[in-house]
DNA sequence: CCCGCTTTGTGCGTGCGTTCACAAGGACAT
DNA sequence: ATGTCCTTGTGAACGCACGCACAAAGCGGG
């Protein structure tokens, strides 16, 4: 009631409604590609893979920015789109670990072509110091908090192994960075007001072994997984409680 | 009632409760490598960084498993949680595309770690194909349904450019492979009953821009990222409506 | 100018997931 | 054997997300 536009009438929009909007925008980019003018719900909805109300239902958290009885104006939704995710501005991201992984993210296209930018590459191993990745030159992670301030690196990327993770995630916060992407598997713990986003592919892996199982269970009969063999510990208590602090401190490399 | 066992009292496990398995079976093999034999839910949860009352509801799931007063034995829970998502047989894997991504991947150690195995690595390139990495020769992504059924592939990971995916996904399934992980920023299309996950890199970096953006706004004052030039296309109809039909086909590297 | 067609934007019912709070259960000491 | 203490397992309340279904709105044709 308080302002006459049409964009947003309320700031608070559902996370699972932000999952989802890079995804309208990679569809919209297809179809710019394409030529295509003005799109559907239904049609946008097929492209990104998700029920056309639910679309709608997004989208309409942004503002109206559609037309009745026409659809979308592509290149507009894109603009809106982008302007809310905050793709119009220029993100700088600084990659820790030069590793197998570190490397593939450096010379990834996908990174840079929306608004990221990658400002550094860092890892603690001397040897590494000074080679070149995808014409960046992977730098000393001695200098992590310099290049974060100078560089006004906002996004950092964890690709170390995960013994070093949480050290590193803990001078990325303390040199100012409160966005986060964590590729080692480790739960990295961060103050109120830092987002951490992980990417686990050991556990997207053991989700689809689960489902997996399902299904082969199915054709077999109930309880096919149910060792012959005992339980390896009918569990049963020997010594007294042992206090556990620093559990999180100590994981190791990928379960 | 109808069973006298401790264990499910229903099958159908909760998709957030199987998300969050692997993340307690983690933790636990960190306290295994610390000896601890027990461990209460209020000790688990934090290390998995969930809420303890959550983490009971989810290991209820599985059964009655802890001892009250006590907490959880951790060897048996490993072996419990192992067995419901089904880490107690072997996973025959096949990563297509022996990009940049592709080989970070054969080289991860934390694949192997849980009973997944690495049975192929394939490409298309007759450059790459005969190379040897991590102890894989690559092979020629021709040979994809035969090494498939010969060597039992269950999990299909797509590591091609975006333009194969979809190519690669539809073979995966045709060869009868019912889960797959996807690494390129494409939704693929499947059948009913296959499994399709995905790791999109830029998806979480524009979700944390997002944040990151509302931070700052924070600070700003609102309507601080509307731009001073008024937005690009005031949606101005020109042209009559273009059918869209193979939307889900043309999508251009990771925007 | 009005009418019919198409598609948006959304109110509403439903179901899932999270969290609180507590009774029930088991271990250990006495 | 009994009491105390601790932790589990879960009932219940709440909130979010999804999807249906429809009224409102714009467009084009007559
Ligand atoms: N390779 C993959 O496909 C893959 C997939 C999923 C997750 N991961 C995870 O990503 C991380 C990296 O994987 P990788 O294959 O690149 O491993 P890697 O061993 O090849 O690389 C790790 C790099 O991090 C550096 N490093 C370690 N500690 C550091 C520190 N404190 N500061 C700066 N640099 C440090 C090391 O010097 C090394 O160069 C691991 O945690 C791994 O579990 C990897
Ligand atoms: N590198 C990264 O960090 C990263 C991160 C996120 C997502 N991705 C996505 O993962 C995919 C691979 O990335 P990359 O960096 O390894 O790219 P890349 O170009 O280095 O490798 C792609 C490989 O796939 C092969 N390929 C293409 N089409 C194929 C087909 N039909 N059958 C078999 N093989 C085929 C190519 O020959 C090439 O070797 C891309 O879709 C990319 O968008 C990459």
């Amino acid at each position: 009631m308080t302002r006459p536009s049409s964009r947003p009438r309320d700031r608070g929009i559902p996370e699972a409604t932000v999952a989802r909007l890079p995804v309208y925008l990679r569809a919209l980019h297809g179809l710019t590609d394409r030529g295509v003018p003005t799109v559907s719900s239904e049609e946008l909805a097929a492209a990104a893979g998700v029920n056309s109300a639910k679309l709608r239902k997004d989208l309409s958290h942004l503002g109206s920015y559609g037309t009745r009885g026409v659809g979308y104006d592509v290149e507009y939704l894109i603009y809106q789109i982008s302007r809310e995710l905050g793709l119009t501005q220029d993100w700088a991201v600084a990659i820790v670990g030069a590793g197998n992984l570190g490397r593939a993210l450096a010379n990834y296209g996908g990174f840079v072509s929306r608004g990221f930018r990658i400002a550094a590459l860092l890892d603690v191993q001397e040897s590494l110091v000074g080679a070149e990745v995808a014409g960046l030159r992977v730098e000393h992670s001695d200098q992590l908090e310099a290049v974060v301030r100078q560089r006004r690196v906002s996004i950092g990327v964890i690709a170390t192994s995960a013994a070093g993770a949480q050290t590193v995630c803990d001078r990325f916060v303390s040199a100012g960075v409160t966005s986060i992407l964590n590729f080692a598997p480790v739960v990295l713990n961060v103050p109120e007001g830092v987002d951490v986003r992980k990417v686990d592919l050991s556990i997207e892996l053991q989700i689809l072994a689960f489902h997996e199982q399902r299904k082969a269970a199915g054709a077999l009969g109930p309880d096919w997984n149910v060792s012959v063999e005992p339980p390896p510990a009918p569990p049963e208590r020997v010594g007294g409680r042992i206090p556990v602090d620093a559990v999180d401190a100590a994981e190791e490399e990928g379960r």
